[in-house]
DNA sequence: GCCACTGTTGGACACGCGCACAATAGCCTA
DNA sequence: TAGGCTATTGTGCGCGTGTCCAACAGTGGC
């Protein structure tokens, strides 16, 4: 295997184990294991640990962000983007991956290098929804005052639910993390109410394909 | 110093610890060092240090609950109530108190009793605004066909993005987390736009004795 | 076929963790 | 003043961590 291959496995490696264990509690010895190899190794190829959490956690987070906006560039109409974000949103639906963003904005607070990746691709996120927003307002679909404002709350009641219903298991149902989402959507942009439910399919959601 | 003393005092050093390092960072010696005592001292009270954060990080999260209820319980008037609500509340405006909720959040997954403090306390939040609601709505002063849904919807993004603000610290304004929280309430309660806007008042909101 | 190089191994090291336990100190009662 | 009780100490155990390093193996150049 050669050199840049191995950096890949090893960051893969310890990407599968972080979203199975969160941030915090993935260790150099599990990152060994799940490739098969032994621990030295992983110093061989990454200064530190720390260095190698960071470049996992991005590598994830990316992973997501891209699938989703690439899911959404198949449709050339704004409510059917938007309807593709919230049907492919692995954050609400994948505890592991939603998991990772509460280790991340935990630790944002103490890890420069995190909270610097975290906002960065938080930012995106919200950036993502302006873009429809925008285009929906240009093509009149959509009516909204304020598209930076409007995304970020969009956003933020995603993630508010979500949070509860990964961090305490029972508080709030999943399918009502999405629907409300989706219907606090529908007000925002002036929507008629239903426009933004997607026809359950059977095909697996976007970002699946990054193990765990 | 009696043995209720001891207890408030290992909490209360827990508690300084906690808002220092975070929870996840908090160790029985970091605890014991900054009482001034031996950590052998620490288990002789707590069966175990899981219990000794839980019930730290509780002191703290109640202390803000019970400082809003009341401030609400001054208040006849479930408008006025729900005004309060937002006025005082802590969370959005004392970075060290929302961070320690967002230990907690990410925490949850891997601390038991971190988890049913968590959740107890984020449902008696919902709750306090449940109550509000019907009240509301009985006075017939409010319109809400799910009062339990639209607790969960506005505590979410407010948390949601209160999480933006103090974990990214630029993504949003503060302001903004309030004055759209406040919006999206009125907009859930069928009330007039403005009607849950506070006056501006001089005196600082509650929370403050808990220190940190 | 030998050599050098480099990916790779597996264990040692120092450290920090929660926790337990025997010894000690200090106060309260008799 | 003597005795007993309990808060408090200090040490140490077992474990898990990141990091380091000497030894090994496999492969390409001479």
């Amino acid at each position: 295997m050669s050199p840049h291959e191995r950096r890949e496995a090893i960051v893969t490696a310890a990407l599968s184990v972080m979203l199975r264990k969160g941030i915090a509690a993935t260790t150099v010895r599990d990152v060994a294991e799940q490739m098969g190899t032994s621990s030295g190794l992983i110093h061989h190829y990454f200064t530190s640990m720390d260095d190698l959490l960071a470049l996992a956690f991005e590598r994830a987070a990316s992973q997501d962000l891209d699938a989703t906006r690439n899911a959404m560039a198949a449709d050339g109409d704004p409510v059917g983007r938007l309807t593709i974000f919230f049907a492919t949103y692995a954050r609400a639906e994948q505890d592991w991956a939603f998991q990772l963003w509460l280790d991340a904005w935990a630790e944002a607070a103490r890890r420069p290098a995190v909270r610097a990746t975290s906002e960065r691709l938080n930012v995106a996120w919200q950036q993502l929804l302006v873009e429809t927003i925008q285009a929906g307002r240009e093509s009149g679909v959509m009516s909204c005052p304020d598209p930076d404002g409007a995304a970020w709350r969009i956003l933020s009641l995603l993630d508010g639910l979500a949070l509860q219903a990964v961090a305490h298991r029972v508080s709030i149902d999943r399918r009502d993390v999405i629907s409300w989402s989706i219907a606090n959507a529908e007000t925002e942009l002036s929507l008629p109410a239903g426009s933004l439910l997607a026809l359950p399919v059977a095909t697996s959601s976007a970002g699946a394909s990054m193990g765990g």
